[in-house]
DNA sequence: AATAAAGACAACCGCCCTCAG
DNA sequence: GCTGAGGGCGGTTGTCTTTAT
């Protein structure tokens, strides 16, 4: 059985809003406000409207206090964030963006910002590539790189390491420490997604939250959905050497101090992680999560990638038994090999 | 200057959820 | 418990503007 219809569509007006149009609603909304009903309100006020299309005008664009176009680069940076860890849930991206509604943000996402970050991505990939090909003509012997830097250790692979990331790596300073945050979502705001490694710090910082609240929250068999997010498991292998990292999440010691570490005569780098690692994690561990986001963000891991493949590399970035193979993630290769780690002598010197 | 293509934004559509009757 | 109205939301389309050829 079908539903009716909440208007008369013959009799109703669609298109853009003319100027008296809005006047009517605004004045009339700002004297008896809504009434708590839309659907009744374009009669009131003599306008041949729908209910709803009233309802959209008004909260998109007659609302007070609301700003548009004009996105400065610190809402950016919290539409990413929120972007990655909630997927296109665009109400709650926007009530986090005071002045600003969901239907902005959703527009200025689809036509600018994923864009300009897919532009950004393209860019990365096409100097990887150069890079790659340079590279291919001189050394092609894998070598674990083991450099001491204000205790920041580099365990990498070159033939798995984009060469410039490893330039990067090896010729940037460590950042100085982030100061004290009130919340994950003014962190956001402090960070620049001018680049692939800020969004793989945060998710990163993403990731160490979503397993704990999973394993708060659910007991499932860590394989028993492709979905489920029980831990990040990344791994770097090739014939000669593999170097492992791996994140595993204790199911009922979440968030406990243990911490594995090991490496073995393969090469193979090892950590159990407990937050302390990344000081992404440890900056999270700092703030209070939106409680709202919280969840989204606990309950529902997949909707991280919808829309964000690019983000992570064309070809196949694959989420299996809540593994994920970074052959593609090219952001990923980098970090996942770059760690703080006060406690492991193996690879000083 | 004319036209096409692309970009930006507003608005609509339809599905889902909630809640009252 | 069922039904339908209303509201909320995300995806999509339409329209206007800007830019490129």
């Amino acid at each position: 059985m079908g539903r009716a219809p909440c208007c008369d569509k013959a009799n109703v007006k669609k298109g853009p809003w003319s100027p008296e149009e809005d006047s009517k609603l605004k004045s009339y909304i700002e004297q008896h406000g809504t009434g708590g009903n839309w659907i009744a309100l374009p009669q009131k006020i003599g306008l041949k409207r729908c209910g709803k299309s009233c309802r959209l005008r008004w909260l998109n664009y007659l609302r007070p206090n609301l700003k548009h176009g004009g996105f400065s680069e610190e809402e950016d940076n919290i539409i990413c964030s929120l972007y990655i860890s909630i997927g296109s849930r665009w109400s709650i991206i926007a009530a986090q963006l005071p002045g600003r509604t969901d239907n902005d943000i959703k527009n200025y996402w689809n036509t600018r910002l994923k864009k300009k970050l897919l532009g950004k991505h393209r860019k990365e990939q096409h100097q990887q590539q150069q890079q790659q090909q340079i590279r291919n003509r001189g050394n092609n012997s894998v070598n674990v790189i083991k450099q001491e830097n204000n205790n920041q250790y580099l365990v990498q692979e070159q033939a798995y390491l984009p060469h410039h990331v490893m330039q990067n790596l090896l010729s940037t300073p460590p950042p100085p420490p982030p100061p004290p945050q009130p919340s994950v979502l003014s962190s956001y705001t402090n960070q620049a997604f001018n680049d692939q490694d800020s969004i793989r710090k945060l998710l990163i910082k993403l990731g160490g939250r979503f397993s704990g609240d999973y394993h708060h929250h659910h007991h499932h068999h860590p394989n028993s959905s492709t979905n489920d997010f029980d831990g990040l498991n990344v791994q770097f292998s090739n014939n000669a050497t593999s170097s492992t990292i791996e994140q595993v999440y204790d199911q009922e010691h979440v968030g406990s101090s243990s911490c594995v570490n090991s490496s073995n005569e393969n090469n193979q780098v090892q950590f159990v992680q407990n937050g302390q690692y990344f000081d992404t994690v440890q900056e999270e561990e700092q703030g209070k999560f939106i409680p709202e986001i919280d969840h989204m963000v606990s309950s529902n891991f997949s909707q991280r990638f919808d829309g964000l493949e690019f983000l992570y590399g064309d070809e196949d970035m694959s989420i299996e038994n809540n593994k994920i193979e970074a052959s593609s993630i090219t952001w990923g290769e980098a970090t996942t090999s770059t760690y703080h780690h006060p406690l492991d002598s193996k690879y000083q010197g």
